[in-house]
DNA sequence: GGCATCTGTCTATGATGTAAACAGTTTCTT
DNA sequence: AAGAAACTGTTTACATCATAGACAGATGCC
């Protein structure tokens, strides 16, 4: 298990570099994730940018070069940060049901949290500490269920998968349009009013009928119970397969 | 129904741009949607700039500008052209179910076809010609279901998030990575091997466990049979919704 | 003590999105 | 018919961005 081959930030994050000679490090991809995550928290993630991060930190914005080798792992370093360790601890007596509700809604927390996590482009596939530890969490809830690997893993995505999905769905109806000054409401109403403008009645008559009954207008309860109906959708879906294995 | 408060793309995507002043214009929004989508469908969607697509289209980075008034505009252009109209026809005696699998399955293939349309940053929601067709033909598929207007959206959003989640987890197992010189083997094996280089069994089991059985490495015939999967686990969870309301 | 290696910094470059001013073209008004 | 008004694509300009390369100073190893 040797790091040679590995990235500099992968090593950094599993904190597998040895004693190095020059001078020690003045601050740490730690730091560099922090004040990362806080900007794209305050500001949105364009709003995250080398120079911005390392003006933060009191540092150039090339010193961020020697802990990341480019944005892409900037953002690497940013997905850690805002997962963070899986703190949920699965009750004992809890079946793989129970488990994985208790993930896709400790999932769907930091995504409310961080609600810029659904803009980060991804190109790599998640190697970082945090980000293995849900996929690690994730894959335990399935632990007794008798399916395969690849069974397990592909169940988890697709939770993992609907969560992501579902809540983009939310706050960007809620978040999104927010920036201009509108609030959401009102941004909701104007997407109603143009929607109203843009449809004929005879050509889109769905549509019209959705936009009458006020359903895209007025946004109430509707984040709070969506999530649950999908996710029950989903679960069930994998209960199929879990009731054919065992 | 007045255009006047529309933003121009949406008047030109409309065709509902009157008689102007001034000389013709040499292009149209759809010209430089096909241009767009053509460079994101070969290069990627980072390729696709104002410079790019306006040197393809044979003129200036800035008379984009004439027609789109920022990027944002441009990937609602790409969008509208990428997804293009709603071709399906619902077979006259089909029922809900059959109804939403064919558009499920109609938007996969526009995402398969289409992979950077997942990569798109959203900022508002659609309001162009096709992204209504789209949401046209999800209503009318419960039409006839009962549900209330709240609710089709919400089946219908469903769904989408669905294919749109499972969609872009295929193809950033397959296709993401091989931009780098990398085959999607390659990049599959280099990130098991990776995972194992960071893994420790005893902390993470699950993770060893799918790591050891392959799975992680090997994803032939994942895609084939995962998509309907999860769509009927899916689909399941509305038809509870259906059932109680009739 | 000297050398290799690391640190953060400085400077530089090409690309990007977009604002403003411009000259030419078409249509509307008179 | 003539001029004004509105529009076209172009040119020039600028701030911001990610990142490459060279540098002087700091630290640990021989």
């Amino acid at each position: 298990m040797s790091d040679d081959e590995l990235p500099r930030v992968l090593r950094l994050l599993w904190g597998h570099e040895e004693r190095r000679r020059g001078p020690k490090p003045a601050m740490s991809i730690h730091d560099i994730g922090t004040a990362a995550v806080k900007i794209a928290d305050a500001d949105g993630l364009p709003a995250v940018s080398m120079s911005r991060v390392a003006r933060d930190l009191g540092y150039t914005t090339m010193s961020l070069y020697r802990y990341v080798s480019s944005k892409d792992d900037l953002y690497a370093v940013m997905l850690d940060e805002a997962y963070g360790e899986f703190a949920v601890s699965y009750p004992a007596r809890a079946g793989w049901r129970r488990r994985m509700t208790l993930w896709a809604e400790a999932a769907r927390d930091v995504l409310t949290q961080h609600p810029w996590v659904l803009q980060v482009p991804l190109s790599e596939p998640p190697l970082s500490p945090n980000q293995v530890g849900w996929m690690e969490a994730g894959l335990q809830a399935f632990a007794d269920t008798g399916l395969t690997e690849q069974e397990k893993l592909s169940s988890m995505l697709l939770v993992d998968v609907y969560v992501r999905g579902i809540t983009q769905l939310m706050t960007y109806m809620t978040v999104a349009n927010s920036a201009d000054g509108l609030t959401e409401q009102e941004a909701d109403q104007l997407y109603a009013k143009r929607l109203d403008q843009l449809v004929d009645p005879e050509r889109y008559p769905a549509v019209s009928a959705a936009l009458g009954s006020g359903s895209l207008s007025d946004d109430s309860d509707f984040a709070v119970n969506e999530f649950d109906f999908g996710l029950k959708g989903v679960l069930n879906g994998i209960a199929a397969l879990v009731d054919r294995r065992s």
